[in-house]
DNA sequence: TTATTTAATCGTAATATTGCAATATTAAAA
DNA sequence: TTTTAATATTGCAATATTACGATTAAATAA
């Protein structure tokens, strides 16, 4: 049915399968990395950096923005983006916690 | 073209985007967590602790076999699933340097 | 051997994702 | 106002994912 259950799920389950969804495309991952690396603001380098169509990029920042993890400021006619430290901490401490929690009891 | 253009990016962000799909699903989250809270190696509770049909629970657990990230041993006519720790261990480990990387130098 | 039980695989339907060309929108620049 | 540049949106094709019923495979139990 290509449909996930999420009602099935706790909603921090929901929560870190959301989170990890978005981190799960390498052109997003590139993506952040590449914000994160510019010492100000950048703008539509980005399509340069990343070899996809600027359509496709826009999608991807969309699908960022929908997380909370991008700021984007107007600088005329192009738009400033950078990383929401507030809420990129936030999701780090959900991940460090998720992953502290797994541990093996057996084989 | 539902394809992700891989080659476009470096190694490592394959690898977190792959390991980030693979928990990107609560199911996979849901499986990850009731595996590790057992005692002893668990069977196939999986499917009755989580509302998801046996097929669906097996491709899902599949998932994250291929990520290398359970051991699953025959005990009889079930078979014995656990998290392979070491393999967590190296995956946390790629999380917490891909989290820690990105900072915001603007806004 | 013949059930029975457990888990994997197959086949398939519904839906989601990825990517891009074309187009629209928005704001500065001329 | 008209042009130009940057980004978003739309529409669509290709492919992937999610889910499950039916079936298969493999091992124990009767």
């Amino acid at each position: 049915m290509g449909v996930s259950k999420t009602q099935l799920f706790t909603e921090a389950q929901n929560e870190v399968a959301a989170v990890a969804k978005v981190l799960g495309h390498p052109a997003r991952v590139a993506i952040l990395q590449y914000i994160s690396r510019q010492e100000g603001c950048i703008c539509n380098d980005i399509v340069d950096e990343i070899g996809l169509a600027q359509p496709t990029i826009s999608q991807h920042l969309n699908e960022i923005k929908k997380l909370g993890l991008i700021k984007g400021n107007f600088e005329g006619k192009t738009i400033c983006y950078c990383i929401d430290t507030e809420r990129w901490q936030r999701l780090q401490e959900l991940f460090k916690n998720f992953f502290g929690k797994i541990n093996s009891h057996c084989c």
